[in-house]
RNA sequence: GCCAUGGUGGCGGAAUGGUAUACGCGCGCGACUCAAAAUCGCGUUCCCGUAAGGGAUUGAGGGUUCAAGUCCCUCCCAUGGCACCA
């Protein structure tokens, strides 16, 4: 054992000081001057420990905090559980463990694992979400949207799971695999609710820009959201009533448009097949079905089709056009149908290459490259050169062109900018009532219904004739059954509680069923950060108690409390920083900013935004790989903390590297910040302690009052930027200077003891202590450093000859450049190099002399 | 394929266009010890040289500049994101 000292006792020592004074609680009524509201993702209660990645999120996140904390900031730091969803409840159909019982049990041992880290969170403040008192807020929540017309039924082909019995969002059947456990995803049809988080879709487009968050995240979301502008253009069928409505973002080329393709889910698909085609198409239909999401999303692949035999006709040529069916057209998106313009987008000109039949029809509209207005022919003629080329390879399909241009060959547009002609097309097609100008977003409805049994139920029921009708807001929480069996049937779990069809007949009539499907667990999470600032008299209050203890209050005595008090919401909202992992970009992170327009929309917050700087903490590896227990290379945190102590692990993790970039767990480098720290230790005992008790304790030198000076301000900017790896490197180099002294005075050592109270809270504590502090160090203020005693009375100027370093001086700082020239000129090494006479001299004060000969 | 970020010693990494390799790990030598661990001291980018010193070096190649890891161009590699969104 390297130590001097016993990390545990000292941490534990500490950890309950704070506790028995509070001094992390946190009066959110109280008028705070300066708040600094500071959240991190909250965790899901596993059974296994408390991981690396955990730590490597939380720790610093609360080194951060506390540097606001000294610097005068209110700040307020929550914690929580994600306690809703599926490892939970796959865990009891594996073991019969009721997932209340195995969530609270997991959230216990997981408050005692937090605590040892020694973050200043106010635990008075923790939510779980899988609680009644929680869940009743995410049941309100549902209300909310329903009431305000932004929930809403629908039927739609879903993305199932076969293996975990269950539908997932899009975002968790990726690559046309289930997220959790790996299995292909299928459709199938079923009837759900939707949250139109799509009406906030400008919305939450347009707030980005205005968000301290990192561009690859915004980025990210505003790939997501998907803005596109366009046109929607109807084309006309031969024999037929109706028309084909498509959505294009270059009704410019609609000269150019020389087929229809549908998407085989399309509605009309049916209707408008011929009876020569039918075969064909219902051949195609059953093959795009037995495709999985995979297949069809594969883009090396060919792309495949068939004719209806339907035609339509282009409202600019009034030609007749085929009407296609194909798979590389998608359903979800426009209006399910697109123009084919073969001479003008990449993907038409694959299907017409394959599709020989198409090709003989492919038009030229767009002249590549063409700057000059003066186009007067119809036909593009450049008698030579690479754009006739060009435009030869189009006509003959060899070649598209999607670049920029003249257009040629479209009436009225010919010789316009493409940027010109689609103005001008589209004010035509308003004018014909052929089309219009339309946004379209790739964002869609937000599926929350869940067909699992750990999650908050679904606040609705439904009358004899099936209509929906919401649960009254008296009749939250509308409480999560325990009668029911995990296994997954391919039905909703709670289908088979006699309790909750009882409880809903008994309410509502008989013949009423209640909704069986549970919410998305993305619900809860988007929620949360109004959970924490929920004053108790509201958590507390009738809504938040069962409802068997519920029915003694009065019926009059039933108020509607606001989710948050608005007083503390417009204090502490939105939330100062928010660190988490980058996995969240798009889905939880999206679905908290629309939660909170909508809220404010419906009048219960003030601010439009949850988050108002964002920061995403990099992944800790281990041999090169992210840590999994299939790869069997799981670090387990226990062991080092047991041995090295809290603050030395942290400040591992801190030292690795770059925050925002995580690093590969090596477990040898510990010893580095373990020797650092027992250093510290000694300094404190035997060169503040002792030598003050034998006052023999004299002033720092001006050089090394400098290098103190130096390290408050690189400590301080480092940390301000996450760059915790160089502030601590800046104290080890102090460290390094200060040992070399008989003793340090105790204003000095106080000082230290400041600067590793965020990176290093219970030694800190420690020192402080040792050195005479009075109170808690984490209620001090951050030293200020002083300008003047940056600069040290020497400094160091190098001369470079040609470019290469020839020589170094130490001059005095106040030496003027013709002395330091001269100085420079008479060293020896620079004297062999410059005697052919010097070209150029320059000087960067403070810095160097550069020669050119 | 498209977009973004990055490529620096044996390793993690540091460097407002101005001393590349700070700080730490590891390693080598020495002190203490019967010995080991721990601790302390010295050294440690590579090549030549006892040394003084010289040369090379930030993925590869060009360019701008008195001066480039840093700025510009081309290419290679790695990671992350998107990927038929019409």
């Amino acid at each position: 054992m390297s130590h001097p000292y016993d990390p545990s006792s000292i941490e534990a020592k500490w950890q309950k000081r704070w506790e028995d004074a509070g001094v992390y609680k946190t009066d959110l009524k109280k008028k705070a001057k300066d708040p600094y509201y500071s959240m991190v993702m909250f965790p899901y209660p596993s059974g296994d420990k408390l991981h690396v990645g955990h730590w490597y999120n939380f720790a610093p996140a609360d080194s951060f905090s506390r540097f606001q904390r000294m610097h005068g900031k209110q700040t307020f730091c929550p914690m929580g559980f994600d306690a809703f969803g599926l490892p939970a409840e796959n865990y009891a159909i594996k073991t019969g463990v009721h997932p209340d019982a195995s969530t609270r049990k997991n959230v216990e041992t997981m408050i005692t694992q937090l605590k040892r880290i020694g973050c200043m969170y106010d635990w008075e403040k923790m939510v779980n979400t899988s609680t009644p008192e929680y869940y009743r807020w995410t049941q309100w929540l549902f209300l909310q949207m329903h009431k305000h017309g932004l929930a809403y039924r629908k039927e739609a082909s879903v993305n199932w799971c076969p293996s975990c019995q269950t539908v997932l969002a899009n975002e968790q059947a990726q690559d046309g695999t289930c997220d959790r456990c790996g299995t292909t995803v299928v459709q199938k049809p079923l009837t759900q609710w939707f949250w139109n988080i799509k009406k906030y879709a400008e919305k939450l487009l347009k707030n980005l820009d205005d968000l301290d968050w990192p561009e690859k995240t915004k980025t990210m979301q505003r790939n997501w959201i998907g803005r596109s502008e366009g046109a929607e253009i109807e084309f006309g069928m031969q024999n037929a009533e109706f028309g084909i409505t498509v959505f294009t973002t270059r009704p410019d080329t609609l000269f150019g448009a020389t087929y229809l393709v549908l998407a085989p889910e399309h509605p009309f698909v049916e209707k408008i097949t011929t009876k020569e085609q039918q075969k064909a198409v219902a051949a195609y239909l059953d093959s795009v079905k037995k495709k999985t999401e995979m297949q069809r999303t594969d883009l090396t692949k060919e792309k495949t089709g068939v004719p209806t035999g339907a035609y339509a006709i282009n409202p600019a040529t009034l030609e007749q056009i085929p009407v296609w069916i194909a798979d590389y057209v998608l359903p979800t998106y426009g209006t399910g149908a697109v123009m084919g313009v073969p001479g003008h987008d990449e993907r038409d000109f694959d299907f017409a290459s394959t599709y020989k039949e198409l090709r003989g029809s492919i038009r030229c509209v767009i002249a590549p490259d063409r700057k000059s207005a003066d186009f007067s022919e119809h036909v593009y003629p450049g008698a030579e050169g690479t754009d006739q080329e060009i435009y030869e390879k189009i006509l003959g399909g060899e070649q598209c062109w999607t670049g920029p241009g003249m257009l040629v060959n479209s009436d009225f547009l010919d010789g316009l900018t493409v940027a010109d002609a689609m103005k001008k097309i589209t004010a035509w097609l308003e004018d014909e009532d052929a089309g219009r100008e339309k946004i379209t977003y790739r964002l869609r409805d937000w599926l929350v219904s869940r067909q699992r049994y750990w999650g908050a139920p679904i606040p609705i029921v439904y009358d004899p004739e099936g209509n929906p009708h919401p649960v009254l807001e008296k009749h939250l929480p509308w409480l999560l059954p325990t009668d029911v069996e995990f296994k997954p049937t391919g039905k909703s779990p709670l289908y088979n509680s006699k309790e909750f069809r009882e409880r809903t007949e008994k309410i509502f009539g008989k013949g009423w069923v209640p909704e069986f499907d549970t919410m998305d667990t993305f619900v809860c999470s988007s929620l949360y950060y109004l959970m924490y600032l929920q004053a108790p008299e509201i958590r507390n209050s009738e809504f938040g108690i069962r409802n068997e203890e519920k029915k003694k209050i009065p019926h009059s005595a039933f108020r509607i409390p606001n989710l948050v008090d608005p007083h503390i919401e417009k204090t502490w909202m939105p939330v100062s920083l928010y660190i988490g992992g980058p996995e969240h970009a798009c889905m939880h992170l999206i679905y908290a900013r629309f939660v909170m327009m909508a809220l404010q929309d419906f009048g219960f917050v003030s601010h439009d935004e949850p988050f108002k700087k964002l920061v995403h903490q990099g992944l800790v590896t281990h041999k090169g790989a992210k840590m999994s227990k299939s790869k069997g290379n799981v670090v387990s945190p226990d062991s080092f903390i047991d041995r090295h102590g809290s603050d030395v692990f942290r400040m591992y993790l801190m030292f690795m590297g770059p925050f925002t970039d995580g690093g590969d767990w090596n477990d040898m480098g510990i010893k580095g910040i373990d020797r650092f720290v027992a250093r510290l230790f000694r300094l404190f005992e035997e060169k503040v302690v002792q030598s003050a008790k034998s006052k023999k304790q004299k002033a720092l030198s001006p050089a090394l009052l400098s290098k103190l000076h130096l390290t408050i301000k690189k400590v301080g900017d480092d940390i301000a930027i996450f760059h915790f790896n160089t502030a601590i490197s800046a104290l080890m180099s102090l460290l390094n200077d200060l040992e070399k002294e008989e003793s340090i005075d105790v204003e000095t050592a106080q000082t230290i003891a400041k600067l590793l109270a965020p990176l290093a809270p219970h030694l800190a504590e420690e020192f402080w202590e040792m050195s005479g502090g009075k109170g808690f160090i984490i209620d001090q203020h951050w030293p200020a450093f002083d300008p003047k005693l940056l600069k040290s009375d020497t400094m160091t100027i190098v001369v470079q000859v040609n470019g290469k370093l020839r020589a170094s001086l130490e001059v005095d700082a106040e030496a003027s450049k013709e002395e330091i020239l001269a100085l420079a000129k008479a060293q020896e090494n620079v004297k062999k190099y410059i005697e052919s006479g010097i070209k150029k001299e320059i000087y960067v004060p403070g810095k160097l002399v550069s020669f050119v000969i």
